[in-house]
DNA sequence: CATGAATGAGAGTTCATTCAT
DNA sequence: CATGAATGAACTCTCATTCAT
């Protein structure tokens, strides 16, 4: 709910008539808004975080990791109902009131990201990656692959279809970034 | 202000006093809130257009022109006062109570994306793109870049680090795509 | 309607229907009910301010001034429907959220004590009122003979017997300060 | 807790965990919160009750007797953390939605007064008080004596200072309705 | 046409009260 | 009897929208 329809769009009645509780008691468990909010992020943060743990160690190369990632996260992405790194993201914008959840949810992304900053680091290290790139571009260009503003645009009900465009967003990512071409 | 604060923190009364004129002015122009973010978006999106228009034929090859263009909306992006294409983008996700002015947002959008699209098949055609790869998967990787989102926790007020970002994600976006490969 | 039920017992919404407006038309003119209250309490206290000092410059002795005020107040207490003295008295309890509007009508207090401070020092220059008590023993004195709480039980409807009660209370008074005592 | 920080500041769960016990339980005990307060200032009154009668049979004349009881309320309400006849008087204002409690409450209070009233009498049959006065004046100006509003301000933590406040206001209060002023 | 005070539906939040355990 | 999580009515406050001037 909140996850799909946004932070504004989404009243605490709505909340509380989706979870089957009355409004009222969703404040015995977090005393704003916000804070249940950050909640949920942060859950939602610390699974994605255990998802890219899991996913990275089940394959010994950089670049494998790094492939086997950016295909979770894009699986979760297009399952069209938003999750994981989708409500992940699309948080990433708004201002909370609440400074000390803020400080935590910014504290697991850049667990999150420092994962990813390992993985190009490596693979720099191996000769994988091309060591001209900035870890900070490489970085850059991977997380904006999941910019699920465009993706909706492009979200297709074609399991085939979406597995092919994941196959080729691959291929030009890894293209720029990897030291052998395929082309 | 609205496209930096965006839709729910600003209030009419702030666009009102930003304007310089009442607020029950701006019903006489507008019949509502959502009608009067949709003309804003409209105008953003037309001068877009023309941008567009103007930087494409100041080149000639497909590759200069489509990089003049990844440049020209990385300028705006990166010049932190939120401008056309970010205006656009983060609109992108709300959801409008005006549904005819909705359909002419999303002409315009499509208006834009052929373009882009114009580009890489002109440029597959001439050989300077891959012909592997779909249209769809360029013409994503390509908006993917501009996810404002992600570019906030990058940009720097070091001109010539922003600069050095922008070269580098040319690079792996031109890598990816391009037949031969500059490096 | 403030006045009579007190700060907690009245709603905004109540407010709002007795003065015969919308409830968010309040909120055009008091930024809080906090704010209300607060400019309700200072505009009474300057009424009952000026009403002071019209009474005292109707007499020339400080016996007599001390004396009218004191009827004043009595004869705004004993109306029944809570007037100047009583709001202001009923909301000395109170901890507003605004510590700018509490300074303000704490200053306000202030002056109309210094009021009768001086009456008291007046008369106890010019020999009237006993110098062996201090001023603070004759201010509380006389502030305490308005206390609301026990005044509601001893209202009578009858003019007359009121009118005896403030007389015998002006009695005790100032036979208790004055340094010719009646008997 | 109820007795310092008033009727609604106070929440049922701050009361029970006051108390040590869960919110539910008071309910066991108390139909209502109202009942829960009339019930505290019941054993209160009964409590004062017991204690002006108590202070009472130590003195013989209704003068000392009168004189003992305005220094042991007085003594109750400069202790500062508010106690038996601060929690009554502050309670005189509400409007309790138990019918049947405030009647008790008023009986109580009721039966408070005879005392006083008791002895004013007896004072004025023994020709200690001025028989001039009317019961009713003499009574209200003793309970004024003990408006916890205007005494707030005046509330000291000197021991001394106090003291002398007290003594004053019973010289005050004393020459005003005994028949031989001692000065 | 322009104005801005007035509107009122709806938001987030509190808390006395209830009831399954 | 005791518990405390759940309830929902009622509160204060916001803001897009209207309309008399």
């Amino acid at each position: 709910m909140l996850e799909q329809k946004g932070y504004h769009e989404t009243s605490m009645d709505e909340i509380a008539a989706r979870v089957g509780i009355a409004k009222g008691t969703i404040y015995i468990h977090f005393p704003s808004k916000d804070a249940l909010v950050i909640a949920l992020l942060e859950r939602n943060m610390q699974k994605f975080l255990a998802g890219i743990d899991a996913v990275i160690e089940q394959h010994s190369t950089s670049r494998a990791r790094l492939e086997a990632l950016l295909r979770y996260i894009m699986t979760d992405l297009l399952q069209k109902q938003m999750h994981l790194f989708s409500s992940i993201s699309h948080s990433l914008d708004l201002k909370y009131q609440e400074p000390e959840g803020e400080a935590r949810l910014g504290g697991l992304w850049q667990r999150i990201t420092e994962r990813v900053v390992a993985l190009i680091e490596e693979g720099q290290a191996t000769g994988e990656f091309k060591r001209a790139l900035s870890t900070q571009a490489m970085l850059y260009a991977f997380f904006s692959l999941f910019a699920t503003r465009h993706l909706k645009k492009h979200i297709v009900n074609d399991e085939h279809t979406s597995q092919r465009l994941v196959d080729q967003l691959i291929e030009i990512y890894f293209t720029g970034i990897a030291v052998e071409s395929r082309s």
